[in-house]
DNA sequence: AACTATTTATAAGA
DNA sequence: TTCTTATAAATAGTT
């Protein structure tokens, strides 16, 4: 602890002890946080205030969590509608905080692509500016590296095979320059504007809210 | 973090993944129980690792905790037990899908943002360039209008200004001037380098937010 | 596991 | 409540 070393015992005055438990509440949620992205653990943290009031933490789904949890400790007699209802719970949570993180992620990729800027500010199209230069930078640096790795194979395998045999056929050289191209175009099918078309059109499933089970 | 500020995201080095692991996990419980102690709180911990070892902290019963949570959370039982289980069914699609492409627009982000560009096939590579050139193109457009319609409107307000107060000081027409010209300076060699942010910065004002025609 | 150099967290004060 | 500051505590990297 701080500046006069506090004993580890509850802490007298009220006031005092409430505005402890609102900084140390943050600290500890933001320590399960941290861990929680650094070690890929699946973490929950309920804490109840002295006045009843819930504050919670979980990476993944408190409700599956828990659920783990209960399977771990050997908890057996939770009522079937109740856990249905738990993951339904849980599942529309996922959802929507999902839908929630791709329309940020399209927004975000939409201003990477120089599209859509007219909801930008001066500052932000200055930021996203910068932010391409250095992508850019680091793409032709990544590009020079991989031509100059691909040259130094070729060379290795022209100066390889060569000698061996110099006089098969003509094609010889030329074989293994044609197959080193054919591996970099093949590559390509896995790029980017496949993965681009490929994500907008699958994700226009999008959120198709099923609001039946709404009315209940 | 410490020595080395550490990014939040997941420890790639499985070994020091598990040791950080080990030693936040202490810190973890170590704030939740100093917590409940010092503010007189309920609280419940759990951590699965990934290896899925479970670590726990309560200071009551885990159990009551659990369903005091359950409560609070607004759970009630539900009785249309049918429904429930074709919802799920369409809720797990859902995410399942969605999860899918929330993945594909992270791994495009950060291509576009020229990280882990170790996967990308030398043809990849070119055409990520060339669409981040393209990207570049348009927002040194847009910066270029913006401030040219910002410089636009400080006209506009200088010429009415100085009928007005013809007489004021020396400097009162010359400072705007200056200010405009600066301005021209710095949208001229967008991208080049960090020009001087002041004169940006208090520009940025002067533009109100483009309309808006996608809003419902 | 033990040891620091640093960063974080936070108690107290404003 | 929020900010600031002085100090204790946590912890990343190293041994």
């Amino acid at each position: 602890m701080v500046r006069g070393k506090v004993e580890l015992r509850r802490i007298e005055n009220a006031a005092s002890r409430q505005v402890t438990f609102s900084k140390r509440r943050s600290g500890l949620m933001k320590k399960a946080r941290e861990l929680s992205v650094l070690c890929d653990a699946e973490i929950a943290v309920i804490v109840f205030s002295q006045r009843g009031r819930l504050s919670e933490f979980s990476n993944h789904e408190m409700q599956k969590t828990i659920a783990r949890y209960q399977k771990h400790a050997g908890v057996v007699g939770v009522d079937k509608r109740d856990t249905d209802y738990y993951c339904i719970q849980q599942l529309k949570q996922e959802s929507a905080s999902m839908a929630k993180k791709i329309e940020q992620l399209e927004a975000s990729r939409r201003k990477l692509l120089g599209e859509q800027l007219g909801s930008c500010s001066l500052e932000e199209i200055r930021n996203l500016g910068e932010q391409l230069e250095r992508s850019l930078a680091n793409i032709r640096l990544r590009k020079d590296e991989m031509v100059m790795e691909q040259m130094k194979q070729l060379r290795l395998q022209c100066s390889e095979n060569i000698p061996r045999e110099p006089s098969r056929r003509a094609g010889t050289g030329n074989e293994v320059a044609a197959a080193a191209t054919g591996t970099a175009a093949a590559g390509s099918s896995v790029g980017l504007s496949n993965e681009s078309s490929t994500v907008e059109t699958t994700l226009s499933i999008g959120l198709p809210t099923a609001p039946r089970w709404d009315l209940n």
